[in-house]
RNA sequence: GGCCCGUUCGUCUAAGGGCUAGGACACCACCCUUUCACGGUGGUGAUACGGGUUCGAAUCCCGUACGGGCUACCA
């Protein structure tokens, strides 16, 4: 249910940014909340912004940043600002801003100032903690103002102990101090006001042993060096809002803090849509192809399965959002247009594979076939067909577009054009095959060679004449004519189809066929 | 377990207190088509449950149930 929030007044510049981490490909959630980040800009003449998250060593994957901008420019998502685009607010990786200090300064003010602290705990530690005050009704204990003083710190630690472990170097984090009873609330774009209370939030990392922030840290930094005035992310950010409402009051103050709206998720057939989702249920949820460098697993993308970037992106934006009227298909400029975030969905939604493909069977449909062209091209070609007539394949690809529905339908929907049927259905025309439409046949052969007014229409009219000739019905001609020119039972009018073959190929296929039948 | 978010046809959704709860996908039937599709017409099908507020509730409030998310030195 749409809520009905005015926008506060947009003082500055209207800047989103959108933060993948490199850990692999982009799934359908992570390219919608791209889009309506972009849309939400490019709707008021804003800027877009593209940050790379690639704080955790462990999980980054060599190529997934240069993968993740592959797909923002096939789905014409490209960002304004970008490590690979540059801009006036670089770096705009994490890691690089790391190096330059930028977080390590504004943790160390939370602590001078009594919101945040050092915690000296070692992953064993932590992991006895969990241990121990593990119970059947609390089955995963926090660290936080129930648990803080029980743990080696600076808050439970004398400052002589906290400076000898510092002097010594030793190894340690930087927590956020969460209070103990407070009530942090906001107003989401898309949820109204939200609150929680702090009481049950933990201490929360926010700069790690190895020096890099965490998600919580860098984004609210960030967010900030970088002027985000709207910052749109999926709901599974919700429980952790507070840490960054509470971090933008301590560094910066709420006035500047953006804009917040958090994104319904795409559920799969159960729960949050997920890469395994799409191997069992067979569609891609990727935008691209992915080959994890690590397993070699390769999941499949919509690109490749067959899908135009306009389809792509229309079916994502309409999967939890609508303009309020019963238009569902959308180029992305009428997008830009109609999109507002007051009109997403709170609640989650299912992707449905069905619909995905009548979104793109619309678009097959709507656009000029030049836009896809090459695109179907290459379909052919790994089947070892070539092109060599671009006016001839335009003229076909026209003549098949209303039936195909994913790209590489092209292959099976014209690629009898360009190459005989292998294989002919001939159990469809055995049963029904008489000695007089063989003769028939054989005679048409003559009359194709010999039409002087080659088009479909001609054509037909000499079928049946001839067909009247033979005191043959033309319908019982007709599907055998189909089989030997197409070799199924598929296809645009036969007519058509042997003019756009020509006399020559028209006459050999069926001169062919009757070697077989 | 705790916290947060959510709940209208199977799916995506419209309806911001007031027509017979509308559309799209999927499904079914018919028409068009001497192929397969496209297209056209029609059909099956929903307000989770219980209370309240109100002349009137899908809509506002409360509770219950159910679903999802989070609960890491991951994002």
């Amino acid at each position: 249910m749409p809520q009905q929030l005015s926008l506060q007044p947009m003082s500055k510049k209207v800047r989103v940014r959108f933060a993948p981490s490199p850990t692999g490909g982009l799934h359908l959630g992570g390219v919608r909340t791209v889009l309506y980040n972009y849309l939400f800009a490019k709707k008021h003449g804003g800027d877009f912004v593209l940050r790379i998250e690639d704080t955790d060593q462990t999980r980054y994957v060599a190529g997934a940043e240069e993968y993740i901008f592959n797909c923002l420019q096939w789905a014409g998502l490209v960002p304004d600002e970008s490590p690979m685009h540059g801009g006036n607010f670089g770096p705009y990786r994490q890691s690089e801003r790391k190096a330059a200090g930028i977080y390590q300064q504004y943790a160390d003010k939370l602590i001078e100032q009594g919101y945040a602290y050092y915690a000296f705990d070692t992953p064993e530690e932590l992991e006895k903690m969990r241990m121990d005050y593990k119970t059947e009704e609390n089955p995963s204990p926090q660290y936080d103002h129930k648990l803080r003083m029980k743990m080696r710190n600076s808050l439970s630690l004398s400052s002589e102990e906290t400076n000898q472990l510092l002097a010594a170097g030793a190894r340690k984090v930087v927590r956020i101090k969460m209070p103990q009873n407070e009530t942090v609330s906001f107003t989401d774009m898309i949820r109204g006001e939200v609150s929680f209370d702090t009481a049950l939030v933990d201490d929360k990392v926010l700069l790690k042993a190895d020096g890099m922030p965490t998600y919580h840290l860098a984004v609210v930094v960030d967010d900030y060096l970088m002027q985000i005035s709207h910052a749109f992310r999926g709901e599974e950010w919700l429980p952790s809002a507070p840490v960054h409402v509470l971090l933008w009051k301590y560094l910066f103050g709420l006035e500047a803090m953006p804009q917040w709206a958090h994104l319904p998720l795409i559920l799969g057939p159960n729960g949050k849509l997920s890469k395994r989702d799409g191997a069992k249920y067979g569609f891609p949820v990727f935008a691209m192809n992915w080959t994890d460098p690590k397993t070699n697993e390769l999941t499949e993308g919509f690109k490749e399965k067959g899908f135009l970037p306009e389809a792509f992106i229309n079916l994502l934006a309409l999967l939890g959002w609508n303009d309020g009227t019963e238009k569902e298909i959308f180029s992305k400029e009428e997008l830009v247009d109609a999109f507002s975030m007051e009109r997403v969905h709170a609640a989650g939604a299912k992707f449905d594979y069905e619909k995905a493909k009548w979104f793109n069977h619309e678009w097959i449909k709507k656009l000029p076939i030049h836009n896809y062209q090459l695109a179907i091209m290459n379909e052919l070609e790994a089947t070892s067909i070539s092109i060599t007539d671009n006016l001839q394949f335009e003229k076909i690809l026209n003549l098949v577009k209303d039936r195909c529905t994913l790209l590489p339908d092209f292959v099976q929907q014209a690629g009898f054009f360009f190459k005989a049927p292998q294989q002919l259905d001939v159990a469809a025309v055995k049963p029904k095959w008489t000695d007089e439409k063989k003769t028939f046949f054989e005679t048409f052969i003559e009359t194709v060679l010999q039409q002087a007014d080659f088009t479909p229409l001609a054509l037909e009219n000499a079928f049946k004449e001839l067909a009247a000739a033979n005191n043959i019905k033309p319908g019982e001609l007709q599907l055998p004519l189909r089989i030997m020119l197409v070799g199924g039972k598929f296809g645009p009018p036969v007519f058509d189809i042997a003019v756009l073959l020509g006399k020559e190929e028209t006459a050999a296929r069926i001169k062919y066929a009757l070697t077989i039948f």
